[in-house]
DNA sequence: CCTTGACCTCAAGTCAGCTTGAGGTTGCAT
DNA sequence: ATGCAACCTCAAGCTGACTTGAGGTCAAGG
């Protein structure tokens, strides 16, 4: 047989591993198990054992919120990776461009937003009747997620 | 004396006025009150009554939000008005530049972050290690306020 | 063998920004 | 005079994303 340098060491690692290695706290990290983004196996003395690919699955977990998605919609774009499967390039890509559409449709309606409130400057209304900055088709959709999330 | 057309009746609105005016909820508008971001005075029955003036604050507060900021920054830029007088319209430019000057900074993070993302599309990395999209620097600032916006 | 640190489970707490509910009062029109 | 919508207070609840604490177990080194 080749000597082959893979197989290096084993590939279950546990909670404290993976928190040291994604920033997260442990606790967040359970907490993620618990809603169900990552999976673990239990040893004998029921401690956690996470696969050392999970260390990406969290990546992608922190990059998806810094976009400003909320943990139920990271799911959902989790889940619609083929089942329990841990994703590929492919799949990173692919989902990648899914966020690259969302981080653009934010640019522009932060862009229109700004150039709205450039005109408010002149008039210097800011006025609720006339206001174009204040205009609610698309209130609720500049600040990201979070608890007023759901203005109308 | 010149007929006066000014004065156009009374000048304390109850709250449901307020509520109706801005589309904010009764109870929206009374917490408000309760963080000191509007006062108002009170009748012989104990029911407030605010300045019709108020309407502007309100709205003032509604964009500002929608622009990103918590209350407690509200509550700030607020503050630096001459105390307790109801903002000009240079007040209100003043005020809106310092927005503006949010919005372009927050569009030009998520640029910078769509940048990133182009490149980690190319090579499907994401991973924690190499990913330029991962980065401490400037974590957290990209979603706008929210419970996870403490992030470091 | 024993200690120490990493791990475990629940339950409850935190923060923001409100809403909901119970139970009671006011004020304007008829 | 009365009816009823609009107002009041105070306490508790809600969502999201976690953290904290209490009280206990596991595993590896000295």
């Amino acid at each position: 047989m080749l000597a082959k340098p893979a197989k290096g060491r084993n590939d279950l690692v546990p909670i404290g591993v993976l928190a040291q290695r994604t920033g997260l706290a442990v606790s967040a990290i359970r907490y993620y198990e618990e809603r169900g983004l990552i999976a673990s196996i239990r040893t004998g003395g029921n401690q956690r054992r996470f696969l050392r690919s999970d260390i990406r699955r969290l990546s992608f977990i922190l990059i998806a919120q810094r976009l400003g998605l909320g943990l139920t919609e990271i799911e959902r774009e989790m889940a619609s990776l083929p089942h329990g499967r841990t994703p590929t390039v492919l799949d990173w890509q692919r989902i990648s461009r899914s966020l690259r559409s969302e981080i653009d449709s934010r640019i522009q309606l932060l862009t229109r937003t700004r150039n709205k409130l450039d005109e408010c400057i002149g008039c210097g209304c800011l006025s609720l009747d006339r206001c174009q900055l204040y205009n609610k088709e698309d209130r609720a959709s500049a600040a990201g997620p979070g608890p007023r999330f759901v203005l109308d």
